[in-house]
Order: structure tokens, then C-alpha cells, then sequence
DNA sequence: AAGAAAACTGGACCGTGGTCCGTTTAGCTG
DNA sequence: CAGCTAAACGGACCACGGTCCAGTTTTCTT
């Protein structure tokens, strides 16, 4: 990790436990100086352009560099990885999303009844995703691939079988996924792990799921 | 990629699309020669040995080819990449799940009712997950962070939020979960750009989604 | 205005994943 | 057993992500 550079104030990294709301989750410029701000904005720039030049493939730290006339550890300074380059251009469109459901008009922000706004969310997120899907996926290397790999599709591939017995008239290949999602080795992970959620919970959450999930007559 | 070693018998990769029941999903020696053979065993058990000792960070794909005293152009083409070689080490247990629900007894292999079967597998995958955690998630890069990050966090939470108010007593920071699953950009992109599913089937099936899991009185 | 502390810079440097290609060897054929 | 060929080998090589730190610039203090 990055975690032995004396005065750095750490990109992001909030670490605290009620992250819920804390409104600009990447409001990260609390007091950059003024040629830092400047080579910030340079390097967002010189990765825009490569991007639309090269792909998000060409967008490599040492070119970003290059193109915005700076060295590669002011790369890293300013946004600790690929990854963090990557978030900050998604930056912007992430925190117009937010700032939608959380303040405005209905049914994404409140005032809808919740499923509604639910559902809203749902689509909106969907949208985004798709307009911005190459760069989210180069944000997150190697994702590509998580759904093609043989042993995932062979077990959604279970999955969807079963749920056909169980909800015939349903998509059960999207819903498969939506189960699969649930048992994600880094999600697991992340709840066990990370958030300290005892097993049982999980057991549990997954037998709830299930049974919500293959309810029939759903008057919809 | 891997695309140019001509005689090379492209480790995994089936490509076929009907998947669904090709049993030896990892089946993949055909007909391996006496040396590479002994390579390919000589590797996976130093890479093994290099994990309990080391933690699976420490499994190097040049610590291995050392460790196997073998060239590290011989991992590369045995295994293609280092999730291969990760993935060939799970593959064990993998085929030892596969098999237990196609063919094992009730309730995880046939003879059960498929809701009974469904939440059989995913208790299944769920233990086998943690048994092998460090693993999966060394094999899958970076993986670890995905719902640790900021925005991420933050759209989950306003999810969990939006579930409490539709269905107060559920685990909602679970269901959250499940929920976000579904709206993860490399499934999208599997669902959208390699099984060519239009995006409408993608939204109708959030809607779906959405109405069964908020569905309330469920006779659980 | 001057000096010191803080913050930032840039590029040399490193480790690792992944590729290339000249050399070696297993396994067949006569 | 000699000879042949395709398959396998191995390690030099490359690119890229990431780290380090000596030197520079900015900002603060008095």
C-alpha cells in the first residue's frame, strides 16, 4: 500500500464506520495547493484525452504522466493508484447520481414511496453503468472476466436450473445471477471479514433470500 | 492475452454456449506429455507448499517456477496467468462441490425439491467460500476492495436505507447486498456484451427483482 | 522581507505479470 | 537404434504499477 509517505494526507481512506451519509464521498480537495490543484487538473485532462484517443486500455499511469507534463509520482501523490485515476473521471457523473436520489425530485429522491424509489434507483444505476461502462470496468481490472470463468457459469448455470423448476414464468437466468451475487467469495469477505458479520447471519440471510426470491403470484 | 504460442492447447476457454451441463468443467489434461505432466504436478505442489507458507501473496508465478525448479515460461504456458494457476489450485474442491450437487444425495443433489435444493447449494458454496477464502480472493485481484470503496459503500447504504422502510424487519444490509449484485458494472457488461442481452430485459428484470424482494408476509 | 517548515515534484528504481524465441526432449517410425 | 518432428522448455526481455527520496516551490511566521 501506500503507507510510508510521512505528509500525505491520504486520498481517501475515511475508514470510519457510519459512511452512510456522508454526503460528498469524494469530496477530496480540502486544501490543495495551488500547483497541486493545477497538475490535478492537468492529469485529469491528459486522461480524458487518452482515453478517447487510446481506450481506457492506453490510459497508463507513466502516459498520463507524460501527457500532462508531470512526473509519475505526482500521479500516485495526487491519486494513490490506477484505480483512484480511474474513480476520480468517474467522479463526476458518480456524484450527480448521488445528489439525484438524495435531493432530488421524485421518484429518485424523496417523496416517493421506497419500493418506487427503489426501483428508480435501480434503472438510474443501470443507465450510468452502461454510459460509462468502459471505464468502470477498467477501474476494476480483471472484472471483466468474474462472470465468464468455466466454474461461476457453471454454478449460475445450476442456479438457473433450479429456479426454473421453482419460477418457471420468471427470467431465471438474470435472477441466478442476482442469487450468485450474493455469494460472492469477496463479498463474503467483506461482510465476515471486514464488517465482522458472524456466518450464521449470512447462512440466514441466504435462506431469507431464497424464499423471497421464489415466492410466486407476485401480483406485479 | 495469451494469443501467440501456436502450439498451444489454450488452457481453459470452451466458448460454447450451452455450458450448462458440461460436467469436467476443469477437465482440461487431454492428453499431456510425460514431462509437462510432471511439471504441472511439480508446480502445483510447489505453489501449494509456497501458500502455507507464505499466505497466497507470497505465491510469486516466479517463486513457483523456482520453487517447481522449472522455467517461468513453463507456468505461463501450463497454467496461462496466475489466476489460472490460482484456479487450477481450487479446482479440487470445486469439482468435489459440482459433483455433490449433480449427483451426490438430497437435499444438495437430486431427489429434493428445487427450493430445498436451492438453499442446500448456497450454503454449500457459502462454507466452501470461507474454507477457501484467502484463496478465491488472491485469485480474483483486487477483488478485496470492491465493496470497500466509498461510492460503493455509499449506494448500498442508501439501499439499505430505502429496504428498511419497505420491508422493516429483514436483514436489509444483506438483501442491500443482493440488490447491488445485480446492478454490478462487470455483470452488466457480461449480461449486455457477452450473452447480448438488451438492456430492457436487464431493467424489467430489476423491476423483478425488486418487487420480490420487497414483497412482504412471506410465510418463511 | 526573510527564514523555516510544510507540501509538492519528478524521475530513477524495483518487483511482478506476461511474452518471445532459440534450444531441448519425448515419443513415434522404420 | 538412429532420425525426425512436434511439443515443451527456460530464461532473457518488456511494460506497467507502485515506491522513494533529494531537491524545489509554496505558504506560514515573525
Amino acid at each position: 500500500m501506500s503507507a510510508s509517505l510521512p505528509p500525505l494526507p491520504k486520498p481517501q481512506e475515511s475508514t470510519g464506520e457510519p459512511v452512510l451519509l456522508e454526503l460528498g464521498s469524494a469530496e477530496d480537495e480540502p486544501c490543495l495547493r495551488a500547483d497541486a490543484a493545477r497538475n490535478r487538473a492537468r492529469l485529469l485532462e491528459a486522461a480524458t484525452r487518452l482515453i478517447e484517443e487510446h481506450g481506457a486500455a492506453g490510459v497508463t499511469m507513466e502516459a498520463v504522466a507524460v501527457a500532462a507534463s508531470v512526473g509519475k509520482g505526482t500521479v500516485f501523490r495526487r491519486f494513490g493508484d490506477r484505480t483512484g485515476l480511474l474513480t476520480a473521471l468517474l467522479d463526476h457523473s458518480a456524484k450527480q447520481l448521488q445528489a439525484a436520489f438524495l435531493s432530488g425530485p421524485p421518484p429518485l429522491g424523496p417523496g416517493a414511496p421506497p419500493v418506487d424509489r427503489l426501483r428508480a434507483f435501480g434503472l438510474a444505476v443501470l443507465r450510468q453503468a452502461v454510459d460509462h461502462l468502459e471505464l468502470q470496468l477498467a477501474a476494476q481490472p480483471e472484472a471483466a472476466r468474474r462472470y465468464s470463468i468455466p466454474p461461476t457459469r457453471f454454478l449460475s448455470g445450476h442456479v438457473t436450473l433450479l429456479l426454473r423448476q421453482a419460477v418457471p414464468d420468471a427470467d431465471c437466468a438474470l435472477l441466478a445471477q442476482a442469487l450468485m451475487g450474493y455469494l460472492d467469495p469477496a463479498l463474503i469477505h467483506h461482510l465476515t471479514k471486514e464488517c465482522g458479520m458472524p456466518m450464521e447471519r449470512l447462512e440466514a440471510g441466504w435462506i431469507d433470500l431464497v424464499a423471497r426470491v421464489t415466492r410466486t403470484e407476485l401480483p406485479q
